[in-house]
DNA sequence: GAATCGCTTCAAACCGCTTTGGATGGTTCA
DNA sequence: TGAACCATCCAAAGCGGTTTGAAGCGATTC
């Protein structure tokens, strides 16, 4: 079979496919004996049309089914209707993490009240730059949300460049511009988180953090040191670790600290996995966690990973990362809308929820 | 402002806007003095182009920074070029879980690499099928990946209704025609857990299952049933919970089974995270987790979520969710290829890993 | 009674690409 | 030498909507 032939047997085939295609605009306005124009202004709620005119029109349209062809709609009017999150793969793993399922759950609320498209682009680090600009000369989407922000994030200076909205979850500190983003007070979440501990008597706290090229962990330790040093304690390096957020880098860095001469009393968790390690740790070493070791953690509020039901297990500062999701997604639309408004921000504050997992600092 | 102006406003905005826009087709054809006919057939590989043109249209497509646009292509090719993925919100959160987050970063490279992009459609329960349907025939994917199967799953019947392509990930018991999809071996897997324990001469076992209206979630405590009755001991009702996996239902089922008159000696988890909730309540009841309680979980591999590093905290039945994704994708853009080739399935194997969390039951 | 106006409607252009159905000119072969 | 055949290229017709610019027409105004 030749190239041609092959060719003209796909087509064939197309053909063969397209018999029970869809209804559309043209088809519709001959049933209705109307022409496009009149049908799609109707349906379009376009105030130039009789409203009998509109209401026939509607229920025709009702009746046959007819839904119009989005990818026509898109080239028309030249807009996407989609929004891009971009996930970088491989390397820095921490994105793909439990995190950003429950706040692509919230956006995804939000783009579908609003008829938008999400679309993930999952590639691989060194693409992420080509992904952006693919996006934006594609034309695929008509604005991005920014997940996981970074200390002078390149990712901002390129979005402004290529001119594709966008929204950042999370702060980029170190970037001089203005910039629409949405964040939690995670300074101040854990400085109140300190100052509870602090209250309870606990003098040697330590920090389990995240990974401290991600804007929110400095933003954390930020808090803990400064609520630490407001009470004249110097902040003691060996009680403070950054890893990624996981059970077992919660646990190591746990371990670690229990072995010192003088272990903490008290610890402060970037999330409620590095918490359980950190609970599994207090636990192998023979203490109890409340009584001899409190913990608090942060909270993300996660549908599938609920730190407990009526009695939360750990003492947390708790932020909904899903509803950062919708609110997100809102913010980015209204930008999407009205790209001449000056950028939007929007700090949520975390409230501080008592578990079983703190307790006052045991007598030395 | 009447309507008009607005409009006419409105659209002076976007001419301005537009100056910046790409570069399309038609001016690249022009600047080369070639037709647009010959330009695109010179950038998609058609053979009826000179050798000479394309490399020219090629470097000059570089230079100018000429990248299709994809709405175009759309709707000129009549393909979507895009596949989905619909999550249902609300009642059941079983979905929004930490395995959907890994097998959508999985799927997401098989897309990436092929140039489709990924639509997650998040919508309330019942809006489901009006989604799938909207998804067809607004032409928006050119085929879904089907989540989290129950028994008679009523989608599958829908989709091959309204002849959207669509691969299952796992499979939904009660379906008589022949579908499309890719499961892990979850009754073998769990039977060999099982046999694991029964060797190490357990004969309580427990199992912490999850919702059995989920398809796998039968299928595990098919495998468990199976092994014990092989071994001559009838499965005790008392010992199989079933509930979402969560920490806290973890937790609870097997503080529930540990105050039995006969607790169990080793226990079944249907995940990572319910096996955290197991351990938290062995240890909590005064016990050493692989010494009087032995515990597998299912382990789907989850980048965030290591069951360890080196050294696997928990044994367990593992099954890499992400490399799932990734085959169910390419599974997926096959039948989108070749619509007429008949349904593929594939089923992939758990391995068993030994961790820390097992040993021969205790002397009683 | 003519000019004007608002309300409806429509034909045609357009969005940016793909694909069809030639056209052109040079080769090959009888 | 002329017909058949390639190898290349192009004009134009889609794809299925939206939007422009204009027209028809009864009612209002002067």
């Amino acid at each position: 079979m030749t190239r041609r032939d092959r060719l003209t047997k796909v087509r064939a085939i197309e053909t063969v496919l397209k018999r029970d295609a869809a209804m559309n605009l043209k088809e519709l306005a001959t049933k209705l004996g109307l022409s496009p124009t009149t049908v799609s202004r109707a349906l379009n709620g376009y105030p130039e049309v009789n409203e009998a005119t509109r209401e026939r029109v509607i229920a025709a349209a009702k009746r046959h089914n007819y839904h119009p062809n989005t990818r026509a709609i898109r080239l028309a009017t030249g807009r996407a209707m989609a929004v891009g999150h971009v996930i970088p793969i491989a390397t820095r793993h921490e994105i793909v993490n439990p995190v950003f399922a429950d706040f692509i759950a919230g956006a995804g609320e939000t783009y579908s009240r609003n008829d938008y498209d999400m679309i993930l682009s999952v590639v691989p680090d060194e693409d992420e730059d080509a992904t952006y600009r693919g996006l934006k000369s594609k034309g695929n989407v008509d604005g991005v949300i920014v997940h996981a922000p970074r200390m002078n994030d390149p990712r901002i200076a390129l979005l402004r460049e290529i001119g594709l909205p966008f929204v950042v979850h999370g702060r980029a500190t170190g970037t001089a511009e203005p910039y629409s983003w949405l964040d939690v007070n995670n300074r101040r979440a854990f400085q109140r988180a300190t100052e509870f501990l602090l209250d309870l008597g606990h003098s040697r706290i330590g920090l389990v953090n995240g990974l401290e090229f991600m804007d929110f962990a400095i933003r954390r330790r930020t808090g803990y040191v400064d609520a630490l040093t407001a009470r004249g304690i110097t902040p003691d390096p060996g009680l403070m670790f950054s890893d990624e957020m996981t059970e077992v880098a919660g646990f190591r860095a746990t371990q670690a600290m229990l072995t010192l001469p003088q272990p903490p009393t008290a610890l402060l968790c970037a999330s409620m996995i590095s918490g359980m390690g950190a609970r599994r740790a207090v636990e192998s070493a023979g203490l109890v966690v409340g009584r001899d070791v409190s913990i608090i953690i942060h909270d993300d509020d996660l549908s599938y990973m609920k730190n407990g039901e009526d009695v939360p297990i750990f003492t947390a500062t708790r932020s909904s990362v899903r509803e950062a999701g919708r609110l997100a997604a809102e913010m980015l639309l209204a930008l999407i809308a009205h790209p001449e408004d000056a950028p939007q921000q929007r700090l949520l504050e975390a409230e501080l929820i008592i578990g079983q997992s703190t307790g006052p600092a045991p007598k030395a």
